[in-house]
DNA sequence: GTATGTGAAAAAGTTCACAGCC
DNA sequence: GGCTGTGAACTTTTTCACATAC
């Protein structure tokens, strides 16, 4: 069948899994004083991360599992579980040093090395993507653009000439390329990501609203607008049935329920984004 | 602590939910052989829908679980219990009617009406999405653009004035808007947000790397770039342990396990996205 | 024979609640 | 007194496996 899937997963052979309790999953080799890290954690700790940085810039010494978690939109009790995954870290009456557990929850998402991204696809996504502050600000600088169209190839976006999609291996080993992001128009999405899994890239964020097919090794993340639009509107119509009908919007009488369902579950959370071809 | 959360949920009240077996969640009213679909369901309803959509398109007749399965990323498992929580739609030895299933899940996702889609803040970003056809064509048209800056008001983009934010209300009145996208920078997101909530629009995809708070029946999914590039991240990392140690990677022997995870938990995936003040 | 629909089992994720330490 | 860290309880989600229907 070969259909996704990563995390070690019931239908996964006898791999060396934590007995019970923890979670299981995701082994990180021999990080010190370091368990294993939940897929659902590791979407988390880059949140808290944001919010961490900012309290690091005002110089907030430390905090606690209840203002990190209110400042992240968790309960303490989750957030505390998720940083007890990466070590102990705080200090019992206290809370948490800022400073260090900023360096801890980098260390856990591997952002102590830079990564360098590639862009393929510079229409209208991706050209604001190219020019988009937040990943550069973040440890994720765009150092190489993409495309088929010769009206594009040779221009420059923020700085960085747009090169030739046959040219992704050459210009990705050359810049180091770690991930990849894919703008491109569907029909050209597996197309682009043949290209850069050539070129070494690992690690693939795809916009374009298909299953990319990758080989085992490689991971691929999907965000898809139309989808989130739809997921949303399931959530209109269940409303609207609940006004209608009465039922529904009158149970769940403790505030912060019903409707204003967000942050739930964080967790891996993303859509189904690939298959694995071995 | 009113923070976010909303599927009912153990720390809830004693809300009207199903007994036990059935996930439980997301109590359609009075939808006719419809069971309460689980949020989780949700998200990957909507993927199915492109893949039958373009079945359709291709005048395929009939679909096997196995077959829709392998299209859009899940196992054939999961696929059919997702489709049985909006009823029972196929023919045993046969499979799916392709258009029949395109119309319940349409009808379950709420796309039997159209969502008029406002869009606040009209940088880099904004402006893409505002060109982005893969809004309009799945039945998201945007009806409305918003920004503060005087250079922008007043320009078109696809064919859309830009209004001033103070306009909000009243414009998003009149055009029947439902689902607002914020892609403002941080600093301006709540107000944005405010400025949306107050306007009567109840469902907000947020792309600034912000919490908002959002009064209780508002519901907001996040879509942070900046997380998603982290958890390739944290992958990468985990990738290079694994290769340097020799610990990791070399479990788990059936094929398709290991690094490849995507399509994991496409869940209703997202992230923490807003603060509930009741 | 073939493929759906679904109980039951397993796994993953979340919350509770409290022991342990400051 | 206050707050972390975590086992245990619980919920949600996924997978299995097979009865049921065509």
């Amino acid at each position: 069948m070969t259909v996704q899937r990563g995390v070690p997963g019931p239908g996964g052979g006898p791999a060396g899994r934590p007995v019970n309790g923890a979670p299981a999953q995701i082994a990180l080799g021999p990080e010190p004083g370091a368990r294993a890290v939940p897929e659902a954690t590791v979407a988390r700790l880059a949140v808290y991360l944001r919010v961490l940085t900012g309290m690091a810039e005002r110089d907030l010494p430390t905090v606690s599992s209840e203002e990190l978690a209110a400042a992240a939109g968790v309960n303490s009790a989750k957030l505390r579980k998720d940083l007890s995954y990466i070590g102990s870290y705080g200090t019992r009456g206290v809370g948490y040093d800022v400073a260090l557990l900023v360096e801890q929850v980098e260390r856990t998402l591997g952002l102590t090395r830079r990564h360098s991204v590639a862009l393929v696809g510079v229409g209208n996504l991706g050209h604001a993507l190219a020019g988009y502050g937040g990943f550069a600000s973040r440890g994720f600088p765009v150092t190489a653009l993409f495309d088929v169209d010769p009206d594009l190839v040779g221009i420059r976006i923020a700085g960085i000439v747009v090169d030739h999609v046959e040219r992704i291996p050459e210009v990705c080993a050359q810049r180091g390329v770690t991930i990849g992001v894919i703008t491109t128009p569907p029909s050209a999405a597996q197309g682009a990501c043949d290209a850069l899994v050539a070129a070494g890239v690992r690690s693939i964020l795809n916009f374009a609203p298909v299953l990319l097919q990758v080989p085992d090794g490689v991971e691929v993340r999907k965000v898809d607008l139309a989808v989130e639009m739809q997921i949303l509107s399931f959530h209109v119509a269940r409303r609207q049935h609940g006004t209608l009908s009465g039922v529904d919007c009158v149970d769940d009488v403790d505030g912060g329920a019903a409707v204003s369902r967000n942050g739930g579950n964080p967790g891996n959370g993303h859509l189904p984004g690939a298959v694995v071809v071995p």
